[in-house]
DNA sequence: TCACGATTTGTTATGTTATAACATTCATCG
DNA sequence: CGATGAATGTTATAACATAACAAATCGTGA
């Protein structure tokens, strides 16, 4: 939470939007946002940046709500399962989804040297590797985007 | 190995020419190709498929050539730094290069059904991420693209 | 040849991430 | 109520990865 300044309300106001929205839409699907699960989300919109699992889980458990690994991994996977956060595979992380009312490919900037992630916008990757795809028969599920690199004030400040 | 019928002897062939070219570039390029990282790409040139870091090590271990996580880490860090192997992150797995010679960005087909992978070509990702990348000033390193889901045989018979 | 520096390998120990398996709780509905 | 299914609690362990330091190897220049 550093640096958010005078622009905290704001964005105390778009954790509690983005949870309504969650809470609206798990109530449409029929889907359960349970206290673990609505709480794992409220932390990764808190903190506004990649976390690992074990990470949440001891803010999960510091809310007395269960302090074992499946705790949060299953709570994770159900978030990241109907698009309310996204798993960063390069490394081992979740984030919140930045726009979870559409379905997208998410694709990622993450900084080898600050360790921060941005969310960016793919088009649908259908490119090269849909028709790869095609071509053999292959049924794409699931799609990641990443790229590895440095954010400008890595590149100017070398660790 | 399976299924390989008659077509083992091309690829053992296929396999001694891989080899023979990595032996061709490192010595141009300086790079030194010991018998641990030789026989890792050897052990993944024949195998044909994604390995795990612990795998490997037990192949080499077989053979005498280091027994400890490290040794295996450390060999595949070389193969894949110097473009002999990818790791494929979503299954936290190796394989060798398709195509050794030409510098490109990997694009992995991985069947969640019985965990084969296949490498497809992608044309530069400069799409839209490249283009998110510029416009914050974001200098890009590696990029990552897998795509999870089922192949054609597994569509067939659901496990 | 010998000393050196750089690179690679050996080894110990530990850290980090993830899941299997089974018991328990809880809401829902016939 | 009692059965069913979903979620959670809990124990135990599997799987993946690296820090740190010692020892060996190898090329190179004095």
């Amino acid at each position: 939470m550093t640096a958010i300044g005078f622009e905290k309300h704001d964005h105390n106001r778009c954790i509690a939007t983005a949870l309504a929205e969650a809470e609206t839409r798990c109530a449409d699907q029929k889907l359960q946002l349970t206290p673990v699960r609505r709480r794992a989300l409220e932390i990764l919109l808190q903190r506004h940046r990649a976390m690992g699992a074990y990470e949440i889980l001891d803010l999960l458990a510091a809310d007395g709500l269960g302090s074992q690994p499946p705790v949060a991994y299953r709570a994770l996977d159900f978030l990241v399962q109907h698009g309310f956060a996204h798993r960063i595979e390069r490394i081992n992380a979740y984030t919140a989804c930045a726009h979870p009312e559409q379905d997208h490919i998410p694709a990622f900037l993450i900084c080898r040297g600050c360790k921060a992630v941005a969310e960016a916008e793919t088009e649908l990757e259908q490119g090269r590797l849909g028709a790869a795809a095609q071509a053999t028969g292959f049924a794409i599920e699931r799609i990641v985007v990443e790229a590895e690199g440095l954010c400008p004030a890595c590149q100017e400040h070398p660790a």
